[in-house]
DNA sequence: CGCTATACGGCAAGCGTTTGCGCAGAGTGG
DNA sequence: CCACTCTGCGCAAACGCTTGCCGTATAGCG
């Protein structure tokens, strides 16, 4: 039933002209053929007047480019990962590009699966942005994807032969550690994230750096954690049981740090009177707790519009550019103040 | 240089068949054209051998059908439809589709802009996620779409000619508004979201409603907002100024109303038992304000399931199902009290 | 044994664009 | 006036796959 749409025939016909000269009038590849400016009124006029619109697949097929990036992410429903995506759609929407998502839950199958069929799927780059894990899995296929012409680019994802934006995870971690410190904290215990996540080890790598040049040990104030809300909850016991107890905590990213808050405010400890609380990414709701979280901001979106930029100079020919970057920042707010004066009596 | 991939044709040679069997046992297309067991073997062996993946752009080209979803939204930074696009990749990804994001950032502009491309781009379905307008703008686009096969389907998008997975908004505003009656409030202000969407007028359709079937007037009541945060914050004076002064405050959404909660906080208010704040949505951060916040949850990620099977079972031919809708649950927490007892002494 | 289904598979015509190549005609410099 | 270079445009071959239409065997049936 499907009215069949106006083709590029059609304006051939009803312009009085080639096929070849009506695509390259409407595809934007007059450069390198000149259209005389007549012809060209008559092309652009007989595709208004049958309301044509192009066919993405046959330009795709034909061309080889498909105006099209895919996202990978852990979860689109973390603020944290939308954000991104955000960034990345305003350059590419401004660019004709589409972005598609696909959320691989931290999974390196899922990320697998998602890898083989983009083998498939006509996109022209392919941006990850889900944090990698020490072991890279889908190695192969990255490499087969980048052989075939697809652009590929990751951010924060070392350890895969693809240009990278870096965040600075581990200097960021190390700043606000120092910061703790230079309040007087000396007992800082750490939530880390999910084991083998680069991110997650960039960050707590930074902490135990900013205490061993203070001369402390982080033995025994490394908590497991693994980036949700409850392990924040969660490891309140641990960290009230400490002795001598902890003063500050300091979370691998703010889920963790609001969930224990949360735990904490249940436990009857005020924050930051009785213990610090810091976290690390300011996601939205951080500025909204109670006391707002004291964190390290990352230019998330920012991050996807240079990651998008990069695919689109990629895509343009130009080489990767050496060092894509993004600096973290302190943003003090609430959560964390000095220790309870000294020692008790 | 891009290495060329496999293509039917090889694996044809290679397995001594034709294109055509190979491309039925490829596309399981055999249900209506029998292929003998044994060949199958073939072809299937030398597809693996061939490390074959099948071209997409092709298959869309020759079939029409392209295993994509593009869903348009406000906002996908915005928690409310990170969340409903999750579950759309839910439902999605397990039936090998790739959803496409397009944020329109509340622009019928913009929206119109992504409508147009869809017309290029091959998609099989749409979903309008993005709150709809009284006066709706793509109409044209749309029906257009439609026209060309393209199945469409909306949440809350009533006013347009396409199947839509209700929200109860009023139903949902109705109650809130009812439980702050019960507690006993008789001065409840509402924060209005962006005028003329229809999300927003909805809730404040059922907040009116409550309040006449309760006997009240609304007048003076209703102040303007925009969804933002923002908003929320800046009716604060606008609240305390009232007379007699209101006693709860109902935004219009979460993140109105958390606004409201700092703004109320910075004057020194304390929630709830000078006055009760309560939201609509529960967006994830409602959980971890202070006082966690009362508001009407939507099953926004089931929703998102719910109109990617309706996309699905539209695809399959089957005819739109009649009544699509998720209903809303109020979940009290603790921005809500009674008000302080009656009259002052 | 003849006839009709049925299982299995090939042919070839698209699907709508892009693009390398070829070819006129109009300037241009010598 | 000639050899050349631009302009401006058309031809037709891809791009990789799906699918309607036709054969063949083979089996089933009476």
């Amino acid at each position: 039933m499907a009215k069949g749409r106006a083709t590029i025939a059609d304006i051939a016909r009803s312009a009085g002209v080639s096929l070849s000269t009506v695509s390259r009038v409407l595809s934007g590849r007059e450069s390198v053929i000149p259209i005389g400016p007549e012809t060209r009124a008559r092309v652009l006029a007989s595709a208004a007047a049958l309301n044509y619109r192009p066919n993405q697949a046959a330009r795709t097929l034909a061309s080889g480019r498909s105006q099209a990036v895919a996202v990978l992410v852990h979860d689109i429903s973390d603020p944290y990962f939308s954000e991104i995506v955000r960034g990345i759609e305003d350059v590419a929407s401004a660019n004709q590009y589409m972005v598609l998502v696909c959320s691989t839950d931290r999974d390196p199958v899922r990320e697998r699966e998602y890898l083989l069929r983009m083998g498939s799927f006509p996109t022209d780059g392919i941006i990850l942005a889900a944090g990698g894990f020490e072991e890279e899995a889908g190695l192969d296929e990255v490499r087969s994807l980048i052989e075939r012409g697809v652009v590929i680019v990751g951010v924060a994802r070392h350890g895969l032969p693809i240009p990278t934006v870096r965040i600075s995870n581990e200097e960021g971690a190390r700043e606000m550690a120092e910061h703790l410190l230079q309040l007087g904290h000396r007992r800082i215990a750490f939530i880390a994230g999910p084991p083998g996540l680069t991110t997650a080890n960039d960050r707590l790598a930074g902490y135990r750096q900013a205490l061993r040049e203070a001369g402390l040990s982080a033995d025994g104030l490394v908590l497991a954690g693994d980036f949700t809300r409850e392990a924040g909850q969660r490891v309140v016991p641990h960290l009230l049981r400490s002795t001598p107890r902890v003063t500050a905590v300091f979370a691998a990213n703010d889920k963790m740090a609001i969930g224990c808050l949360a735990g904490l405010r249940a436990a009857g400890i005020v924050v930051p009177d009785e213990v610090s609380v810091v976290g690390f990414g300011d996601v939205p709701s951080a500025q909204d707790t109670e006391p707002p979280l004291t964190t390290v901001t990352i230019p998330l979106r920012e991050i996807g519009r240079q990651v998008m930029r990069e695919v689109l100079q990629q895509l343009g020919g130009q080489p990767p550019s050496a060092a894509l970057s993004a600096p973290t920042t302190l943003t003090i707010r609430r959560s964390a103040a000095p220790p309870r004066s000294g020692k008790p009596g």
